[in-house]
DNA sequence: TAATCGCCGATTAATGTTGTCGTCGATAAG
DNA sequence: CTTATCGACGACAACATTAATCGGCGATTA
């Protein structure tokens, strides 16, 4: 059980669309090269991105992505839902309303009315981690970056990035 | 991405061990009758849950399985980990360490020697989960099926193991 | 008008999940 | 002591998902 790698594609990609020019993009091509990841597979995630609102897509020559938003209204389960959808991690399949007891029609509409404390005790597990990622906006990981990383890297990452540029 | 159904089984087939006498053990042919699933799927996670050390198992005729431990001292965490493993939801595949940057030598170890960000945030939202999962035991589990259920469906069912619990 | 880009659906290979089968060793009952 | 019953275990099969590719489409720019 694992998120997919799309996850950590976005995130990483998402962080160079961060400090660019208003209204330049960054194409597939120049993140996928970037990062060294499959150029088809990236255009996929941003896709997904792009219909969760999250990036604009220009197509055409010189086309690309930016941020559609400000990187402060961005947070990691905004990405993470993107890509990996909605759906929670802990999928009840309503075993408790096939029991034995349920052979019984009444007792099983009653079953079927009522939730489940595993599910919920599951559920309110899983809020507490997107709890902690809605906390957690590209904006701060920008500031926590220049904090670990080597100015001179942060400053090659971006001349890479600016000498393609679509402006 | 989801937890596998061996979790939802395992943690509702927990419950019915919980208030059975001392010594008293239920075999698989029971929980699976009564829960209505795969008897030969149940006995896998089971497998899992003696190898965690969450149950014991007693071999040969009349056997069958009894909590190794208090109820108080199984978490919900411990269910999942048994039957999931402990590996985490995302696993980071190290993709900054293969950026165009790392093409440097010198640059690539230093990135190699230090942890990502990102990684390192989704993990800590990942422990934020199990921290409400390790604080959910099998006794609470207990009292709140007490508190939800009929007494009449918790009487049934304590029945229904009580007719064929080993002794 | 031709080259370049993102978009989208079909397809594929690899991997993981769910579940079965058959064999083994342990054990209680006859 | 034999036999039927149980869990343990590994092989395997069916199915679903993931990671990635391919090819055609429409938009855009030079
Ligand atoms: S029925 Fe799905 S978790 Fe209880
Ligand atoms: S390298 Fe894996 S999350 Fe950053």
């Amino acid at each position: 059980m694992q998120y997919s790698i799309g996850v950590e594609y976005g995130l990483h990609c998402l962080v160079y669309l961060i400090d660019i020019p208003p209204d330049a993009t960054i194409g597939i091509k120049e993140l996928s090269a970037f990062q060294g990841v499959s150029e088809t597979y990236l255009s996929k995630i941003f896709s997904k991105l792009t219909k969760a609102g999250i990036v604009v897509s220009v197509p055409g020559v010189k086309g690309g992505y930016r941020l559609s938003k400000s990187p402060d209204d961005i947070s990691f389960w905004d990405v993470v839902e993107a890509v990996e959808g909605a759906t929670p991690i802990f999928q009840c399949k309503k075993i408790k309303d096939n029991s034995y007891l349920c052979q019984d029609e009444e007792y099983a509409a009653c079953s079927k009315a009522s939730p489940c404390v595993i599910n919920m005790t599951m559920l309110e597990a899983e809020e507490s981690m997107r709890n902690v990622l809605r906390n957690k906006t590209l904006s701060w990981l920008n500031e926590e970056l220049d904090r670990v990383l080597t100015p001179q890297s942060r400053k090659d990452t971006r001349q890479f990035f600016a000498n393609s540029t679509n402006v």
